[in-house]
RNA sequence: CCGGGAGUAGCGCAGCCUGGUAGCGCAUCUGCUUUGGGAGCAGAGGGUCGCAGGUUCAAAUCCUGUCUCCCGGACCA
């Protein structure tokens, strides 16, 4: 391709909607749009790298045994009704209605329309079991979308669907998509880690998801430096490490007064007595945070969490423990009469009405702080077990790096950022059982099939590869899923000297079958297209100019390593190519 | 959703307070000169100032409404 000719064009400023280094850079290469919240165009050059992509997937998957196949964007209601999911999917699904009145959604995910698929077709358990997969295009009406392709509304996605006559042939095949997404992202080049994570309200089963490392990423991630523990911190077990019993301590109410003090670190160092003259450690205070609970019953409660103000509520670990449909933050007037006092200064003590889940790590502790109900005041010597009445332990509080491993004796958690760029997902019966998906098993007798689902963000996975893979100057594409693979620069595209060495590259190049773009754009300084080349970031940069012309030579140059190697004309197309054979 | 901010040429911005025929840099086009890390000179094209009302002789500018976009959001529970 010549870039002359090439869809495309270059920013030296960065749009300034542009927050991330993906984002900035895709926009700045000119490979793409935005033509609403969310909603991008993809130019030749972003396209290219997302087909580089989709074909590892692709190559990957039908290795694994799956088939490729593709469903329809546009859903009727119909299909989500009998799943249950038009009711309980919120405002992320985009609903509209036909001429006719009635209802469609556009697809964030499809597996109403493969049950359906699969329960017309499948009736017997020797077509079992079965995995099919689509690429293609969702929309998922985000909250706020941001961070360009990494959180997008319209985006890209492999989406696949397994069916088995039983539990244990779905596991198998979890795992075997497991080790392909393995490879996948190996094959790519990317860094990333397969994490355990919380399964959500589907419940009962497991799930991983992959993320790329990023610093950008919006995930948080903890990993054992010892055992091969690795999970989202939403879901981290925190070890329970065994401590020497505390003397009793007897509550001292209203021990502490610090008035127009706020926030957890201020308040601890503001609580002065003779035996704390520099104030409590953080460890030694608490926090309570009132949650409106709805439990899996539908019946809404009041619930207070207790953990240590050193510490974060992890709002997962504590859903699941109390068994809850949904928590969320009680309204702050509610909580204020609930508890006759100003945010800040509540505490658990004397809220005999409702239920308490408390840190564990809090157990057999004396001489802990807690609000006093009261505006301006803490207890001090609050001791859970004796001061709470509706009380229940349990692993509420995020993990932290430095924190032993929740899972081998000798580890402690290491902390990365990560994007979530895949997922695999046993699904059981959630969707075969409403939507009668069922096979005639050995016995003849009806049974549902048992399913998985499997994730990968085709568009989010590009966008990752660069906030993992750039520097300074742009882009620098891994070689799987780069663009091209070699960028040839005629910097003086008007001499006819360059002009032939390029153009007789050209035609071995595509005799070859190796993939390139070549800077022929007339006029334009030398410096103006190494800049270019730098920004969209090919793996190696042939430059032709008339000063290494003269001494007999090109440049080629590794645009990650940024080394550079002169190569005699009449070499250049033997040493082409060698680095073309030796990609990846 | 709540809170904050912004909409003026493809991109980045000024002009608005104090109303008077819309400007700068980059990009684009033409010509000449340049050619190894975003060249120089001369000239040119491109904007219903987000949209709708209102005030006024006159609105990018003041008022009202509306839409869109961006950022932040539970260490005060």
């Amino acid at each position: 391709m010549r870039q002359s000719k090439f869809l495309f064009q270059t920013h030296r400023e960065i749009p300034k909607d542009a927050e991330v280094i993906s984002h900035q850079l895709m926009m700045r290469s000119g490979m793409l749009l935005k033509l609403a919240s969310g909603v991008y165009s993809y130019f030749p050059l972003l396209f290219r790298a997302i087909q580089k992509f989709e074909s590892i997937v692709r190559e990957e998957l039908e290795k694994s045994g799956c088939q490729e196949i593709l469903m329809p964007f546009v859903q009727p209601s119909d299909l989500w009704t009998e799943s249950g999911r038009w009711g309980a999917y919120g405002k992320e699904l985009l609903r509209f209605q036909d001429r006719k009145n009635n209802d469609f959604c556009l697809g964030p995910t499809h597996e109403e329309v493969v049950t359906d698929m699969v329960r017309k077709t499948i009736k017997s358990y020797k077509q079992l079991p079965i995995n099919v997969f689509q690429i293609q295009t969702k929309f998922r009406d985000e909250i706020r979308p941001r961070f360009g392709l990494l959180r997008g509304r319209e985006f890209i996605m492999k989406d696949g669907y397994s069916f088995h006559t039983d539990d244990a042939d779905c596991d198998k095949e979890y795992w075997n998509m497991f080790e392909t997404y393995k490879r996948i992202f190996t094959r790519v080049g990317l860094t990333f880690r397969a994490v355990e994570a919380d399964s959500g309200a589907i419940g009962g089963s497991f799930t991983h998801e992959f993320h790329v490392l990023a610093e950008s990423g919006e995930d948080s991630i903890l990993s054992c430096n010892h055992c091969d523990y690795t999970s989202n911190i939403e879901k981290t077990e925190c070890r329970l490490l065994s401590k020497t019993p505390a003397n009793p301590v007897p509550l001292k109410p209203n021990h502490f007064y610090t008035p127009g003090v706020l926030g957890q670190v201020e308040q601890a160092r503001h609580m002065v007595d003779s035996a704390h003259p520099q104030g409590m450690p953080l460890a030694q205070t608490t926090k309570l945070y009132l949650m409106k609970v709805i439990d899996l019953a539908n019946q809404e409660s009041v619930w207070g969490a207790v953990i240590a103000g050193s510490h974060e509520l992890n709002l997962v670990k504590m859903k699941n423990t109390i068994k809850a449909q949904s928590i969320e933050p009680l309204d702050l007037t509610v909580a204020e009469t609930l508890t006759q006092c100003k945010s800040g200064f509540m505490g658990p003590v004397g809220l005999d009405q409702i239920n308490f889940i408390v840190d564990q790590e809090l157990k057999g502790q004396t001489s802990l702080t807690c609000g006093a109900n009261k505006t301006d005041y803490h207890h001090f010597g609050f001791t859970p077990e004796r001061d709470i009445k509706n009380l229940h332990w349990g692993d509420i509080r995020n993990a932290e790096a430095g924190d032993r491993c929740g899972r081998c004796e000798q580890g402690t958690y290491l902390a990365f950022r990560g994007i979530e760029v895949g997922q695999v997902f046993k699904l059981g019966l959630k969707y075969s059982l409403p939507m009668k998906c069922n096979f005639l098993d050995m016995n003849g007798k009806d049974k549902p099939m048992v399913m998985g689902c499997y994730g990968i963000g085709i568009t989010r996975t590009v966008a990752a590869a660069i906030e993992q893979n750039h520097d300074a100057d742009g882009i620098v594409w891994p070689t799987s899923i780069a663009p091209y693979h070699f960028h040839i620069l005629n910097l003086d595209s008007d001499s006819p000297e360059t002009s032939r060495v390029v153009n007789s590259l050209e035609t071995f190049l595509k005799n070859e079958g190796i993939e390139f773009l070549i800077d022929d754009r007339s006029a334009l300084s030398p410096g103006a297209k190494f800049k270019d080349a730098d920004l969209l970031g090919l793996p190696y940069r042939v430059t032709v100019g008339s000063k290494g012309l003269n001494e007999g030579i090109v440049e080629i140059r590794n645009r990650k390593t940024k080394e550079v190697q002169k190569i005699s004309i009449d070499l250049l197309h033997a040493k082409i190519l060698e680095i073309n054979q030796n990609l990846n």
